[in-house]
DNA sequence: GTCTTTTCTTATCATACATCAATGTGTGAC
DNA sequence: GTCACACATTGATGTATGATAAGAAAAGAC
């Protein structure tokens, strides 16, 4: 299942078929069943992973075993622990699954490697850092801003698709509220007479 | 002043002083007085800065009008919001000075221009680009599970310098409290014998 | 299918932080 | 110097959200 990624590829920069294949062709890729972990903290594991189907989930526990999701990663993401695949120190975060998953892996050479048959992807890939950087500053201003309702009602609107999958339990962790709340604030939704 | 900005760029690539000072050559400074702004929400204004002295701070204005800090800029860093340097939308934040501070404007031509001169560039924007990520998705933790004190003592020990340049309701703003809840916080620090 | 486990809801009570208001302290303008 | 004005502190009170606990509903295991 590497014509996905060969795909994602594809629709992004401009290559041939066999250019994408050609890039592609030193790829593996992995399958996790749901529940089962990719990354733990403190690992040092320099893989970053293209989401072919199926959903990751990217938190962190603090002292009390509580979890906290930083992000959540569905088809045609890409998801690495930057600490680790970046700057060679040990993982801060977790990485499991939520769905049955298959990711394609991608190890630090790929990016040397598939330089020299499209350099484009350097451009790419800065790009597609900067639309992580801006999404994450819109996140940090929420999290200073918003009442869990705000929270909530933009989780939904910027992922709809993730609304359905996803557990509440784990909505409310991404918001930075407990699952009790969340609770509250969807039955105010409803009493108000909101729909998704 | 556009030798602190080729002395930044010579320590993080491997360039000559001539090379330096050639891809800085078409670059202009600008000075900003202490509360001049830089960019306002909805500007659509292609420049990115580069600190050589001073200040700036990246917020965003919520609809009752309160600030909340996104980020502080001191010396060599560089800041730009996103939305209009890379993506052609109007600027979603707001850049003032904190301190009188004169900025090295980096227009979007800057980039290819100096990649004829250093292709290392590419990279070294590149690693940039992911240590901010990194910190952003600690900061985003801190916001999700830390409680107010917890995350005074992490920003004194992320940016010591800051926290005596910085007015504390700006600290505040930064954290997400109130600038009085700020000053609870240090109140009982203080009698906890807490020492900067 | 039934049994077990996880997830979601609801209610009560607790608390961290916000809000409002007053007072204190500093710092720059003149 | 002293007059402002921005900033910081303190106290009284309010409120959104957390914690705990219990039951309902849904999802998996067998």
């Amino acid at each position: 299942m590497l014509e996905k990624f060969a795909q994602y590829l594809q629709n992004r920069l401009a290559i041939t078929n066999e250019q994408a294949a050609e890039a592609v062709s030193c790829l593996k890729t992995k399958t996790v069943k749901k529940g089962q972990t990719l990354l733990n903290a403190g690992d040092l594991k320099s893989e970053a992973y293209f989401i072919n189907n199926g959903l990751l989930r990217y938190f962190s526990i603090d002292e009390k075993g509580k979890e906290h999701i930083i992000q959540f990663a569905p088809e045609n993401w890409m998801l690495s622990d930057r600490d680790t695949t970046v700057f060679n120190e040990p993982a801060f975060f977790y990485i499991d699954a939520i769905e049955d998953t298959e990711v394609v892996v991608i190890k630090k050479d790929f990016f040397p490697a598939i330089q020299n048959i499209v350099p484009e992807i350097l451009q790419l890939n800065i790009l597609m850092l900067h639309n992580s950087i801006r999404f994450m500053q819109k996140r940090i201003n929420m999290l200073l801003s918003a009442t869990a309702e705000e929270r909530y009602l933009d989780f939904i609107k910027l992922y709809p698709n993730l609304t359905l999958r996803v557990p509440q339990w784990m909505i409310a962790s991404y918001l930075g509220i407990t699952p009790e709340s969340l609770s509250r604030v969807r039955k105010d939704l409803a009493k108000k007479h909101f729909k998704l």
